[in-house]
DNA sequence: AATCATCCCTGACCGC
DNA sequence: TGCGGTCAGGGATGAT
């Protein structure tokens, strides 16, 4: 259940792009057609095919592939997608949808249990024009996220502060747990309406957010159940973890046992003590 | 415009 | 052992 967040797709880019850059896609294969979002699937595997890989990039939870000819893979691996940078003697995995043939005769995977991921061609014209893409909200690692823009944007959210969190044209990349680990360090409620939050708390979790993400990054993601990097290894983050996947473990800031709650239809863990509403 | 509900999908888990 | 039901959850979509 762990889904890949903004660390794990960050570390996904960091290790493919050490592999892939200055390949070329020598043909694609796809297994489940709808998993390629956009041109039809024979389009896509014909406008890929032959270009090389110039350079990785990242938009929140997006990962994007850029290839010559202006043209851009964006992928996105929602719950359980993996891509993983293979020789083609490994055994398929089970659940692997698309191919991607290298020029050094090997090959990159895009695998996933449930289906939920999507592969896309785009250029770098039209990215701006992407769904999905083009309404995210400021990337918590770069300079347009602020203290300043917390309080002005927390300001005029009539909705639950966990929520908001989550709404990936707020703030781009955060997922579940990294929300519920950045709420617990801030010592915030998740059910707490966004507007109330005080200038401190809001200063308290604006750190939050940077660190848990920049902690997740140096610890190359959270693995529960299903995420790998691109070389199939798991991060390590998850012993890290604070709030998340600890319901009924002592809050390790006052051994107050951690909760679990549903905000928004998502499961929230915290401390009832640390985090009163 | 903002907020909320539903759906997609499989495997793990639970109770009987 | 097996079976059916429930849950997990990001984001697109439609409803309010």
């Amino acid at each position: 259940m762990d889904m890949p967040e903004l660390p794990e797709v960050e570390t996904v880019k960091k290790t493919l792009e050490k592999k892939l850059v200055g390949l070329t896609i020598t043909g694609v294969e796809i297994f489940m057609p709808k998993i390629i979002r956009d041109p039809a699937p024979d389009k896509f595997a014909m406008e890929v095919t032959g270009n090389k890989i110039s350079r990785l990039g990242r938009r929140g939870k997006y990962l994007l592939i850029h290839l010559t000819g202006e043209k851009v893979l964006i992928i996105h691996l929602r719950m359980t997608g993996r891509l993983v940078y293979s020789e083609p003697v490994d055994p398929l995995p089970r659940h692997t949808h698309v191919v991607f043939r290298l020029s050094n005769d090997r090959e990159l995977r895009f695998i996933d249990m449930r289906q939920f991921g999507r592969v896309q061609l785009s250029t770098v014209r039209y990215l701006g024009q992407v769904k999905g893409l083009k309404d995210l909200g400021p990337e918590p690692l770069g300079e347009e996220f602020s203290r300043d823009f917390l309080r002005r944007e927390l300001k005029r959210k009539r909705v639950r502060i966990k929520s908001l969190l989550l709404d990936q044209t707020f703030l781009a990349g955060l997922g579940n747990i990294y929300a519920d680990e950045a709420l617990h360090r801030a010592r915030i409620n998740p059910k707490r309406m966004a507007c109330t939050l005080t200038p401190r708390e809001i200063a308290n979790l604006y750190r939050s957010i940077v660190e848990v993400l920049q902690e997740g990054i140096e610890n190359r993601g959270t693995s529960i159940r299903d995420y790998v990097d691109g070389d199939g290894r798991t991060g390590s983050y998850q012993a890290l973890l604070r709030a998340y996947n600890r319901e009924g473990q002592k809050c390790l800031y006052c051994g107050t046992p951690i909760a679990r709650l549903k905000v928004g239809g998502r499961s929230s863990y915290f401390c009832p003590a640390c985090q009163k509403e």
